[in-house]
DNA sequence: TCTGCCCGGATCGTATATGATTTGATACAT
DNA sequence: ATGTATCAAATCATATACGATCCGGGCAGA
């Protein structure tokens, strides 16, 4: 028996593989916003044929996170600040919604595990540290809205996050005063969701959290003075 | 000169006719929930080969449209009582916010314009015209959230009516009580936005009028016994 | 010098061919 | 009669090959 061309690595099949694979390089930042994504080029890195990634770009593609052009190639999508608006507006809504379905059904363990990481979001801030902090807001935020009934919605969250997360280099930069809004609206957020509060204050409450660190961005594109 | 085989029919590649072919022959029954789509035959009766029709059923999976597994294949996807609720609560909250977002940008024109596409649904309720209303839906709604300047909500809310639309023969059945309901909400609604009534209230009462057609089917559901 | 044309390289798009996997049927043993 | 092993057909997954298309650079003419 031998290694074969249709064999799968994994569980996965190749085309899956490099979705991922190209998927972590944009996410890593190997692969910044304009990047120009070459078919034959990274099915030479990954050793696998044309086609199968040909389908990873088209599904990244379907995904948003690059654009392409018949016979011209494929680029890791751009992030301006307009896009950048459309995404965090639609974050907002479907995070919003996605975390006033989840509250009802989040138990006292949940809760406190997210007071912590809100509580660790706290100490990054003191020790100046906006990697981690950006991380555990993923955590935060992905405790509250995981257990949303929804898959859809869940799925369309994942998206959002995705894009940010993958274009986060170039314009999602950390803005040290939002920051700490964030952690108490963070605080204010769970209050809400232990007093058992109606779903539409949870969720307007999850969207205006968001929607206020768009705000921060865009007041400090039109004052790009301070540092 | 002859034709070649790389050459594409129109502007699109086979791939992405493909796509529309096997999508429109999922709206139009066709292929109805559940039905199995097999590579090599699609491929043989559109004369392509089967990678652009593997591509194209990778995009309606997506999409939601289809599923599938690997080295199983593609079916078109079912939608049980769960799936329809989900689509529908989704596509509240994204339908619900474009239209909110439209709502500043609507002229007269086109608020007269929705005014006659309700208008003529409620002839076809006179006249017993399902089919007719079921589209005039749509174009109301359409007239409604087209305006909306976020492209991704509004691909959001393409897909939701998508899906519904694929799948409307199998459980989205015409509830006559609901429909003439829906006819007055779709005035409330103009009338709402006509009066500059705040975004959050245009949302609202956007989104209870898709999940009121939602309650009416739950409620067919639990008791199934009137016709 | 500038402009337009043509050509070659790079890259995409698809057909074809073949390996891999699943599924269902059949034959056999218990 | 039932359960299990084996095989063949169907189908998916991928590699390879080649045509089609786009882009940039060189060349001829004004």
């Amino acid at each position: 028996m031998t290694v074969s061309p249709g064999a799968a690595t994994d569980g996965l099949s190749k085309a899956q593989l490099a979705h991922q694979w190209i998927r972590s390089r944009i996410s890593d930042g190997t692969y910044s916003p304009g990047y120009r994504l070459v078919l034959g080029q990274i099915a030479r890195e990954l050793d696998v044929s044309a086609v199968p990634v040909r389908e990873a770009i088209r599904l990244l593609e379907a995904e948003g996170l690059v654009t392409f052009e018949r016979n011209i190639g494929a680029q890791v999508a751009m992030l301006d600040a307009t896009e950048y608006v459309h995404t965090m507006q639609t974050l907002s809504l479907v995070e919003g919604y996605a975390t006033a379905l989840s509250a009802p059904v989040l138990d006292a363990d949940t809760l406190e595990r997210a007071r912590r990481i809100n509580a660790e979001m706290a100490d990054c801030l003191d020790h100046f540290d906006p990697v981690s902090f950006t991380r555990l807001n993923l955590e935060f935020h992905s405790t509250l809205f995981e257990a949303c009934p929804n898959p859809h919605l869940l799925d369309l969250v994942h998206r959002g996050w995705s894009r940010l997360s993958a274009l986060r280099d170039s314009i999602f930069s950390f803005v040290p005063g939002r920051a700490h809004e964030s952690v108490a609206e963070h605080t204010a957020l769970l209050d809400l969701i232990e007093n058992g509060a109606d779903a539409l204050q949870v969720e307007l409450a999850a969207r205006n959290h968001r929607l206020g660190t768009l705000d921060a961005f865009l007041a400090r594109q039109h004052a790009p003075s301070a540092p």
